[in-house]
DNA sequence: TTGAAAGCGATACCAA
DNA sequence: TTGGTATCGCTTTCAA
């Protein structure tokens, strides 16, 4: 079967391609009639423009990466969602990219991106990344990358995050006020700047108060899911047990009613839990918990919004390039006081 | 900055752009030397061959597109996972579209692909949709496509699917076990060739033990969540409420449990819930929900890998074209007898 | 208002 | 083993 292309319309209608081209884009100096014999027949033949072709001829892909830490995951799911719904209004395309928390393939997916495949990129990071080659060289190569959530402090770019310091410490003013007195904090590997921010809240708020800031009270699990259950019921499991658990990273807290669980201790009873999280049935657990909720739909909305802003205009530099959202905090059974 | 390209390496090696091609691509017919000079210079100027021109003259863009009605599910967000895997392992690239079940934005996105942007497609269908004009167009453009979990029944393409009627049979055998007799089906439309295996299943159980099949007993909820959420309250405040509920989709049960809560019926007493769902956090409800968990990931990655399979050899035609995989019950508190 | 032709960057065929 | 050139499909400049 013949590909229609517009060497194809041409020949059908007597005329230059660059003259069907034109007709096609709307251009002022063609005439209405023309204008409208091609169309017809464009329509009729459900011509479709060459995508590659338009790229190389135009350097502009229409298309933009979103590099994720990982997917199946509330909140980045639903960041997708806003970010899909910015682009599609833009008429772009969206290429999605995993990095499975690893250093190396966020790494190699950037450099696949250095050529011209995309015309933007939204990234939050994954953890445990010491090396920041990579972003250097994103930063040399002109592609516009704006950072939502899991930002970087040592790149000025873009950046979409909440207000991640005055969430952790309040949070863990929440657990205080509840009458919590050794308060843990669990947290990844701790090397990612919101991590720093929540847990710079959480020290803050702790020694304010006066409560033990006891370094076993504060657990970096890795990405090993086992590894970090395990690390997690040992402390709940110890003579000095937390009465307070603040789980910055919502995978963190399931874990912490499974060891719950499994150790029969009570939620709120025995130990509270408050937990950075976006579950869309944290209401329905056993017990509804406590969490502080990011607004990932706006987060991701924004985050397109801002690098859409600036594809149409390259040239302007943003001033105020952190763009800070609000958590809430929403209070449920599992800070209860009893 | 000047471009790095063929021409670029050409020029600075004093060789025909066609020998620095063919170096690169490791050809036969190029001395080991000056093999090594290329790949010198290429790494030393970070050479990035430009997809756009790959592609427009390979005919083959290196991306497959997957279509989802959702992505803020655990379900298709798991899925993804095993797609990307998969297309990562091919050195490919995923583009993600989401219709949000509507049937025109399904319509409006294939016919965007039709045009060789992606060498395949992997397709979950949005629901209510009647009109498959579109599905057709996708045939007649050699552009293989797998459908996965919402597959389509009329169109002859390849399918990765789950035991949808045993699992229905199942699911409502199951609650028959547990002493329920007024058994509720929830669904969305009903259109979907899943739905409608799944209702079959149900049907047929609820028909065996000689329950009522009473029309009421089935809600078709459509997209509108509140909508939908109160229908499933409407159907549990009537006095011939049903003592037993099966969700055929997973935001579905999640809506019983908060209607169940607002009418402070009790759960499993009251009503026991069985749903589809691949819930993190099915294990941690109040009470725990009974499910039939699909297999996310596998799905995903049969339907990529299958969809490879194909890319490979588009010649071979699929014999056995649907690969049924198994969905699992998990039995929960949600319905124990009590 | 329309046509001819150059060029985007990579590949592959034909010559040498 | 290497070079020259046509080609993929589209846009745009220059000429007519």
């Amino acid at each position: 079967m013949d590909q229609v292309n517009l060497k194809r319309l041409a020949k059908e209608l007597n005329l230059a391609v660059s003259t069907v081209s034109r007709a096609l884009s709307d251009s002022h100096d063609i005439s209405e009639e023309t204008k409208k014999k091609v169309l017809a027949l464009a329509r009729k033949l459900n011509y479709q423009p060459n995508p590659f072709a338009r790229s190389l001829r135009n350097r502009s892909s229409k298309t933009i990466a979103v590099i994720l830490p990982e997917i199946a995951n509330n909140y980045f799911s639903v960041a997708i969602n806003g970010i899909e719904e910015v682009a599609q209004a833009n008429n772009y395309h969206v290429l999605i990219y995993i990095t499975h928390e690893s250093f190396q393939k966020e790494a190699a997916i950037v450099r696949l991106l250095l050529n011209g495949r995309v015309d933007g990129i939204l990234m939050s990071l994954s953890g445990g990344a010491k090396d920041t080659d990579h972003l250097a060289e994103l930063q040399k190569s002109n592609i516009p990358v704006v950072f939502f959530d899991r930002v970087s402090d040592t790149f000025d770019t873009i950046r979409v995050t909440t207000n991640n310091f005055e969430s952790g410490y309040l949070a863990t003013t929440h657990l205080i006020s509840r009458n919590c007195q050794r308060i843990a904090y669990l947290t990844f590997s701790g090397d990612l700047s919101i991590e720093q921010q929540r847990m710079k809240g959480y020290l803050e708020a702790v020694q304010k108060h006066g409560l033990s800031t006891a370094e076993d009270l504060i657990v970096r699990c890795d990405t090993n899911a086992e590894e970090s259950y395990k690390k997690i019921k040992e402390m709940l499991s110890r003579d000095d047990r937390p009465d307070g658990v603040f789980a910055s990273v919502e995978s963190l807290a399931i874990y912490v009613y499974e060891a719950c669980a499994e150790l029969r201790l009570r939620i709120p009873e025995d130990v509270k839990i408050i937990g950075f999280s976006n579950l869309r049935t944290a209401s329905l657990l056993n017990p509804a918990l406590t969490t502080i909720t990011q607004p990932a739909f706006n987060m991701g909305r924004e985050a397109a919004r801002v690098l859409f802003e600036v594809l149409k205009k390259p040239h302007v530099r943003m001033e105020d390039n952190t763009i800070v959202l609000r958590s809430n905090l929403v209070e449920r059974r599992s800070t209860a006081i009893t």
